[in-house]
DNA sequence: TGTGATGTTGAATG
DNA sequence: GCATTCAACATCAC
């Protein structure tokens, strides 16, 4: 689910759910995935503590709280956020909740635990200690094209990296390479200005319309490359090309044959 | 039964 | 120190 459209999504949720709430106690049923507490010492330093609001920034959602500290939840894999009323409704692989002060529970479901989970005395000194880069929805023409330039890794590794942007994932970053007709194995140093340009625009332009509009990615319109297009051999899009299925950096990648070019 | 999965990290290497 | 690659993480679903 989690890519930044997803989990933008998922501050919505989190902001209509939490923020203004008071946690009145924390239940963890499997502290795996908070990763520098302890479940106990994790329900000691939020019970009592009020939300005041939230920041995204790529994948990342921060939950504020009122001493001034945050949560960080970051949603791995399989992470899912889910507010219910009765003991009943909890889901099977919910691995901590918040239950708040006026009675409704927000639980952190994570079937794969990859989520992270950490509290936080001082967010911003966290976000500048792993090096988060801008925002994917924010990041300027600029700074793009600063931040890429020297670099020797493939178009696709540059998209994946959260360093240099925050927020695009696997599934977009294809689609993303998709419509600009950039294959995802060519090196980011082989491409022209003009090129670079269009890559950021058109992962500007794919995260906006995904926060706007497809927030979830079962949900995606049915002419979007990776969500329709995923057969080794099919013809691509409107019959032009072949689809093909490679590794580039290190994951599963969708391209069209005949459409996008290698370069470099 | 085996394989792959929307992500990140830390170790290893250049 | 920086950039890059890649196995590992834990578990489920097909």
């Amino acid at each position: 689910m989690p890519e930044l459209p997803e989990v933008h999504n998922f501050k919505l949720y989190f902001d209509a759910a939490a923020t203004g709430q008071t946690i009145a106690d924390v239940r963890v049923h499997d502290d795996y995935i908070i990763r520098n507490l302890s479940g106990p010492a994790f329900t000691d330093a939020l019970t009592g503590r009020r939300i005041t609001g939230s920041l995204r920034r790529g994948k990342y959602l921060f939950a504020d709280l009122d001493n001034g500290h945050a949560l960080l939840l970051h949603f791995g894999m399989t992470g899912d956020l889910h507010l219910y009323q009765d003991a009943v409704d909890r889901h099977k692989y919910e691995r901590f909740a918040l239950h708040f002060a006026d009675g409704n529970i927000l639980g952190f479901d994570d079937p794969r635990k990859f989520a992270r989970i950490l509290y936080l005395h001082d967010r911003d000194a966290y976000i500048r200690e792993i090096k988060l880069g801008p925002d994917a929805l924010d990041i300027t023409r600029e700074t793009w094209l600063d931040s890429v330039r020297g670099r020797k890794t493939s178009v696709k590794g540059v998209l994946l990296n959260q360093s240099i942007l925050a927020g695009v994932g696997n599934l977009y970053a294809d689609e993303i390479c998709y419509r600009t007709r950039i294959h995802p194995a060519s090196r980011i140093s082989a491409l022209s200005d003009d090129q670079l340009l269009t890559l950021h625009a058109e992962t500007v332009a794919v995260m906006t319309y995904g926060t706007e509009n497809a927030p979830y990615y079962k949900n995606y319109p049915e002419n979007w490359f990776w969500h329709v297009w995923r057969e080794e051999g099919k013809p691509g899009p409107e019959g032009v090309g072949v689809v093909k299925i490679t590794k580039v950096a290190g994951r599963t990648t969708y391209y069209v044959e005949g459409w996008q070019e290698e370069v470099g």
